[in-house]
Formats: structure tokens, sequence, C-alpha cells
DNA sequence: CGGCTCTGTCACCGGGCGGTGATTATGAGG
DNA sequence: CCTCATAATCACCGCCCGGTGACAGAGCCG
């Protein structure tokens, strides 16, 4: 508006803060486009400056992908609740049916994540497989510090248990955000949540309980 | 090779024999390239005739997507197994079970299925939704052939429970093709399989057991 | 001030995409 | 044999993509 004209609209020769925008944009075009949009003129057009400087200061898309990959160790930081040193008193289950809840809204809340879970099922490229690992170790890392002291039960595979529960889990999400439902079951309203979350409870005390 | 040269190539002017190329050529590029190649070039270059043709007999992409999931429903016939009326003795958890099992192997099997499963959790165009539409219900009514006579436990939530493991195979499958591994579990040799299949037992048998 | 580096922009390229007339070849029927 | 509907192809359009080289301007430093 009037600012427009007072201030001097954007080149101000300060490299850090565009590359900032451009990695802000970057994560934005792909949280709210989408992977299939995801691109250099996308990501150019939305952080309001040319393409070139993409090149120049991310090396091109798959420097760019890195530096979000990057970022998204603090995804896990930002997620993870602070008070997991008051639950060493509860059993295995119990643990694992708060880290499947936890996951679950986690996972509900965060385009950007989400997108790069989908994208990791749709296509097999070195500069997702990096930020899919990324994505993988963020989560690795959130699961050992939510196990903490507590020794899972001997005698059961609980790795691919919980890998089935967390897929499931992901899966359900993923599908919730373009089909709104799967299997038969709707995903829209809280309450389809709840029933959700009842059969997570449900399937993961069945196993650990 | 020499036939080439006798037959006489391709234009024969055989409608039918032509959209089945075409019909054909569809599912194989979507099988084998992926939903990200699929379109009307890939489509007519595959069929190995001119992209007009699939406007003219499918009325365009739409048209045969929507043929292309008219054939879904010949796909659980071909994998539901016939001896279905064979296990009325068994749990409702071995039904599961079973069930499970089945659903693992034919994804894994089925390269098309699986595009289209991916496909549908990265893009919601309608097309997109009517496609995954007749794959959820060709899988729904293999539920309920499955099923047969069985009664399910009462007093839980026998369809947001099933709906859980059935999403938990599919996210495994799915990132089996692409990663090879899923949350810290290797998904590769049958060995890995293996240890999927026994998790998925303990899985529904702590549930419906 | 004069130059030089670095930031930012513009214009352009080849290529693939979806989509649409206009055109050619084929084979069946009178 | 000629005709005519139709199967099949060709040529072309505009658009957007990723990528690159040439250019403009701000600011620092001698």
């Amino acid at each position: 508006m009037m600012d427009d004209q007072l201030v001097r609209e954007r080149p101000v020769k300060d490299r850090a803060a565009t590359a900032a925008r451009i990695l802000a944009a970057g994560k934005t075009v792909l949280a709210e486009d989408g992977f299939r949009l995801f691109g250099i003129n996308a990501v150019a057009r939305r952080a309001g400056c040319d393409k070139q400087l993409i090149y120049r200061y991310f090396g091109g898309l798959d420097g760019l992908m890195e530096a979000i990959g990057g970022d998204l160790g603090d995804w896990v930081k930002t997620h993870i609740p602070e008070d997991s040193g008051g639950m060493f008193l509860l059993t295995y289950g119990d643990l694992m049916e708060r880290l499947a809840l936890l996951y679950l809204d986690a996972l509900r809340a965060d385009p950007l994540v989400r997108q790069i879970a989908a994208w990791e099922l749709a296509e097999e490229t070195e500069q997702v497989r990096r930020l899919s690992e990324a994505r993988s170790k963020a989560l690795a890392g959130w699961l050992e510090r939510m196990r903490g002291s507590m020794q899972p039960p001997k005698g059961t595979d609980t790795v691919t248990l919980n890998a089935l529960v967390i897929a499931a889990i992901q899966q359900l999400v993923l599908a919730s955000v373009t089909t709104g439902r799967f299997a038969g079951v709707s995903l829209k309203t809280e309450k389809d949540w709840d029933k959700v979350r009842a059969a997570l409870k449900r399937l993961v005390h069945g196993v650990y309980g």
C-alpha cells in the first residue's frame, strides 16, 4: 500500500534474508501445494524472487530439499512433550499407547511432514530418499526418547509390532487428508478420530497389555 | 522382426482391438511407470497409436481411468480364494488373520493396485477419487465375502480395528516398494516379510483372540 | 570518486505436456 | 469400381517446466 512507495520494495541486497525466504517458501509450497507442484518455479514464485537465486544459494532443488530435511530435526523437538520423564511408572503398553496417540495428532497437525511421508510412497528419487531419511531419523529419535528407560517385554518383536502401529496411523492420516475415509471408516470429524483412538488403544493393549 | 514386413503393421481398422490395446497400455503405464508419468502422451506411446484415439474412444484420461476402475472389480475375483467356504469353523480372529495375510500378498503382487493406492494419498482429483472408490469397493466386497457367515465379536469396533490392520499392511507394502524399509524395519527379503506376518498374527490375535 | 564484487533480474532455450482441427488411409456396401 | 463412413494419423497450438547466460544495480573499499 502506502509503504510500497516509502520502504523501497525488496531488493536490499540481503543474502541471508533472501535465502531464508526461499527456504520458507520451499516448505510452504511443499506443505500447501503438495509435492506434485513442488518445483523451482513454484518456490521462486512463492519466495517472490528469481529462481536463479535458488540455484545460487542452494544449488538447485536438491540442495533446498536437503536444507528442508535439516530443519526437520526441529520438528521432533517442537512436538516431543517435555513431561516424558514423568511416565516411568507406566507399562510398556501404556507407553506405546501414548506414543501412538501423540504421533497421530502430531502428524495430523503438520502438513509438511505429511507431504514428505506421501512423497516417499510415490517416488523413489535420491532427493526424496534423503528427505525421507531425515524424517525417519527424526521419528526414530523421537521414539527412542519417548521410550526412555522403559524396558520392552521380552520375547516379542516390538520393533516390527511398533512399525505396524505407526504404519496404520500414518496411512489413516494420509488417507484422511485426500479421501476423508479409509476402508469404510470415515475420517473427518473429531468423533471419527476418537473412534480411531479407541481402536488404537485396544490394539496396543491387545498386544502388550 | 520378419513379421513386420509381412503382417502389415498396425492400422487394420479394428476399433475394438485398438480400444483394448489402449486400456491395457493405460494399466501398464500406471502400474510400471507410476501415476506421476501417467498421461495422455505416455499411454498413447505405450499403446502405439495416436493420443487422439484415447479422446475418441474413452473421452480422454478420465474415461480411461474409469474403464481401468471398472476392471478393478476383476482384481478381487482373481485374488479371492475359492476355498472361503471351508473356513466356517475358524474364530473371527483366525479369519482376520487369514484376511490380513492374503491382503498383504495380494497387494505386494499387484503393482497397479499399489499405484492407485499411492495415488489416492497424493492427490485429490475427481478422477482419482472415483478410481480409488472402485478400489475401495472391490476391497469392501472382498472383505464381505471373506467374512461370509462369520459373526464378529460383540462390543468391539471391528470396522475401525480392521481398518487399522489394513492400513498398516498397505503402508508397509507401499513403503517397501520405494524405500525398502519403514520405521526401522527392513522390508526387502522374504524373511523380513515373515517377521511382518508374524507380527500381524500377533496383532490380530491380541485384539480378537 | 572509480572500480569491483555480489545480489538480484531478465530473456531465452529446448522439451514435454494436454488438447484440437485438418488430413489420410482403409475397408465394407451398393 | 467407385463411394463413403470411419479408423487412424499428422501437424500444430499454448503453456509451463527446468535450466542457463547475459545483464543491471547496490554497496564496499581503495
